[in-house]
RNA sequence: GUGGGUAUAGCUCAGGUGGUUAGAGCACCAGAUUGUGGCUCUGGGGGCCGUCGGUUCAAGUCCGAUUAUCCACCCCA
């Protein structure tokens, strides 16, 4: 055997074994996503590197150290997405659907890349599922979207994740509050970490943050944003906490709650859990009122989230909620014999037009041992076609639970098709509805 | 980018202080009066013990490096 290649590092193949849970988390979340009106957008997986510089921002670490960037045959500098809601708000740009009917909601599941040092919950290649509203200024706006992701989280039954909310400020009082943090830091400089000290010049918010013990104590004597909000971030704040409680959706706000996006203005709330390592945060987001302007729109109020997929499917797996695998074989068709082998194939095919999940056997096995495949794929049904079989055009369809009694039928594929259905096994038509319109 | 743990069969793991042909369970394949699965029993295939180098008469075992992986910091989902 040729030397061996491994995915690279950070990245993970979804085997078909673990495909059945992705599904039905996807389908949990696009459900969801569409009983709030949302629908999905696709956008490309790379982008021109400046829309990361201008949208996500310059000094963040996503984009100083973080990004998949090259340079194509065209001498263009492309980067591999970090993060949806920059593409969201560039395609709603580029095509000017800020002319069309607002509010526009959209979702999307898509995979991120971030050049990072792999850890529990932490990918170089991971999945969101992200959402994002264009138009509404409105804190109960900021209440629906935050609404829709406690949705989810009660519909795939999660248990243990906390919701946390803060203000940030806005382009008028945030500069007022940069100050008062850079002077009180400042006076005590000497007790910040390494990594404090270029926050202190940079972006003093990031200090709140730190999970250093000094920098963390200190941090919870530092003035607090909530107490330099300008009066309307102060009237927006109280109008979400009013509707989340109106909602019913319980909340802290935590005062050191800080996004590592620039982008973020007013509102920003993380959903966590503290049961799959040091990564917990399940789903992170926020208003970005400044970021359409900033990409070259019309001054649109917006906000979003984003949600790890792979850090949603490590919860649900380890609370036992992922339902049994239901795409089951129907029926097997065993065979014995060049004849019969042709003849399944034509039973097979006959059988899954009419939208049947019908497999046999292509390994050249032994009756014996395709019984056995049949019972490993699951199947409900089974039926030999042997000589016998062939001679006298009649065949038996075998229950493979064993249980109620085998039924005589033709081999023909209508004579079949009507034997399982009236045993209440059917087929299901091949053009189906989306399956987030599908109950 | 910084730190710690681990690396033996497809998977989960055994292999005291170095000592002949490296093991188990699960999985896979084949049989158990030749046309019938699940349970049981029997047998089989499959490992340059991550890689390279060092110590030694002798290395899966000790030392070093390297790579991968896991966990934590940082940051984020």
């Amino acid at each position: 055997m040729a030397e061996k290649l491994a995915a690279p590092r950070g990245t993970h193949d979804a085997l078909p074994g673990q495909t059945p849970a992705w599904l039905w988390l996807e389908n949990v979340l696009r459900r969801v996503a569409n009983r709030f009106s949302y629908r999905e957008i696709r956008f490309p997986t790379f982008e021109h590197t400046e829309l990361f510089l201008r949208g996500v921002g310059d000094t963040t670490d996503v984009v100083q150290k973080e990004m998949y960037t090259f340079t194509d045959k065209g001498g263009r500098s492309i980067t591999l997405r970090p993060e949806g809601t920059a593409s969201v708000v560039r395609a709603f740009v580029e095509h000017a659907l800020y002319a069309g009917p607002l509010p526009l909601k959209v979702y999307y599941i898509a995979p991120n890349f971030r050049y990072e040092k792999p850890q529990a919950g932490r990918l170089r290649e991971h999945h969101q599922f992200g959402v994002e509203c264009f138009g509404p200024a409105s804190p109960a706006a900021d209440a629906e979207v935050i609404g829709l992701a406690h949705g989810y989280i009660n519909a795939l039954g999660l248990k243990g994740i906390a919701l946390r909310v803060n203000s940030i400020g806005c382009p008028v009082c945030r500069p007022q509050y940069h100050q008062a943090l850079g002077t009180f830091f400042e006076a005590h400089r000497e007790t910040l970490c390494h990594t404090c000290h270029d926050r202190l010049a940079r972006n003093p918010l990031r200090i709140l943050d730190c999970k250093n013990k000094p920098c963390a104590a200190l941090a919870a004597d530092a003035p607090a944003m909530t107490d330099d909000l300008c009066d309307l971030c102060r009237d927006h704040q109280a109008g979400l906490e009013a509707h989340l409680a109106a909602m019913g959706i319980a909340f802290t706000i935590d005062p050191m709650l800080v996004r590592g996006l620039d982008y973020y203005t007013r509102t920003v709330f993380e959903f966590v859990s503290d049961t799959i390592g040091a990564q917990g945060t399940v789903c992170g987001g926020g208003r970005y009122d400044s970021l359409v302007e900033t990409l070259g729109g019309p001054p649109t109020p917006a906000l979003g989230f984003g949600s790890g997929i792979e850090r949603l499917l490590m919860m649900c797996h380890a609370q036992g909620l992922i339902p049994g695998d239901t795409d089951r074989c129907q029926l097997y068709i065993a065979t014995m014999g060049g004849r019969a082998e042709v003849y399944a194939a034509s039973l097979a095919a006959n059988l899954r037009a009419k939208g049947i999940c019908a497999e046999r056997d292509l390994m050249g096995r032994s009756l014996k041992a395709q019984m056995k495949a049949a019972n490993r794929s699951g199947a409900a049904y089974s039926l030999v076609v042997g000589d016998d079989e062939m001679e006298t055009r009649r065949g038996i369809l075998k229950r493979m639970d064993g249980e109620g009694s085998d039924a005589p039928v033709a081999l023909e594929a209508e004579e079949i098709l009507s034997a399982l259905e009236s045993q209440g096994c059917c087929g299901i038509p091949l053009s189906d509805a989306p399956a987030c319109f599908a109950e």
